[in-house]
DNA sequence: TTCCATTATGATCGAACGATAAAAAACCAT
DNA sequence: ATGGTTTTTTATCGTTCGATCATAATGGAA
């Protein structure tokens, strides 16, 4: 009874996280999400909303792609937790030293770009990071150590993980990432 | 023989330094810069140049007051160089659980923001990073352990003094960064 | 086949952007 | 007091920004 969409939502959407991810928000024009997305900028508005909806869905499906491999990689190991939390970071930094990551992490990067002035899109970042945090949380809860100990190493594991990316961001070379990331998996192990 | 500046270079290129530190690069306009700064643009142009030197010098600023008082702070200390390390992280989790550090880290918030894009950006980020990571090493160092030991721990505390930026940023409470630091203090002073 | 709700397109809006130029003002050596 | 050099100011440049509109195109329901 109407013109169906000529796109496919999903892939567009992966068009413009692929900008924002790159560039920021402020740094990333309607312009620029029109000619990656291939859409037109009126399209854009008519099928996403604003800019700032956009980049919300952006983020969002980042949380549904990027942040569930991740989440479904750790729950698959079948070894000790703290040694699949610790695995997920060195492979992660092995990835990293063949050159993938060069954006570093998207919610890692809207945390220091946007989030501290947009509460909206603050709760749109720790949302889909929870996840991952909490992926953390059930693996290392198996091992026998107290709840409160389980959560002092997930926020670790967090923290070195988030670390990671920024050192990327600023140029930082393989052998400084694997060697920062040696050191939590250790202590991750204990 | 000429007519004198009215305003502190210094103390301009610090309320810049705040605009940049708090809004991010593409995030403050000139006009913003301005209005904080107390001069017209025009003034603005004329003693700093375009936008992108202006922010340089801001770094560069951020350098020479931020990061090197918290050199001096480790520095200073007279304990065990991983302690002295490990108290620092702690030092700056427990300002930040009193609300210190609400825009994190200028070098942390560039490196997300546009090192990436602008390598010109990124070197001087890495610069001003520098000393941070030196006198991580070189307190280190002090200790019975070997050069390579060293440079692990110090890129690991790296790590940890970024991670813990963004999740700050990224809306984390003072209990997640406290134990996220606990952790890698303990790391450090095995 | 006709109709109509929706999408796609192309043009364009006012506002804000970064940056500049000319004119006015201020200081200091002379 | 004057002249010369730089700063400060005011006004404005052309561009790009995010966003919107009227119009043309589309395809399933009737």
């Amino acid at each position: 009874m109407a013109r169906p969409r000529s796109f496919d939502s999903g892939a567009v959407l992966d068009k413009a996280k692929a900008v924002f991810w790159a560039k920021g928000y402020e740094g990333s024009s309607i312009s620029e999400l029109a000619a990656a997305t291939g859409l037109k900028t009126g399209s854009l508005y008519n099928a996403f909303g604003d800019k700032h909806a956009l980049y919300l869905k952006a983020l969002d499906r980042y949380g549904e792609k990027e942040v569930a491999a991740a989440v479904a990689w750790i729950a698959r190991q079948d070894c000790r937790g703290a040694e699949a939390v610790a695995g997920f970071l060195k492979m992660i930094a092995a990835q990293v030293e063949s050159g993938a990551y060069s954006d570093g992490c998207f919610l890692c990067n809207a945390a220091a770009d946007q989030a501290a002035h947009d509460p909206v899109i603050a709760a749109r970042v720790s949302a889909n990071m929870a996840p991952l945090r909490q992926v953390f949380l059930d693996r290392l809860k198996g091992d026998p150590r107290t709840a409160e100990a389980s959560a002092i190493l997930a926020d670790f594991a967090l923290a070195t993980y988030l670390g990671m990316f920024v050192m990327i961001r600023g140029g930082a070379d393989g052998p400084m990432i694997r060697r920062a990331v040696s050191v939590a998996g250790a202590a991750l192990s204990v």
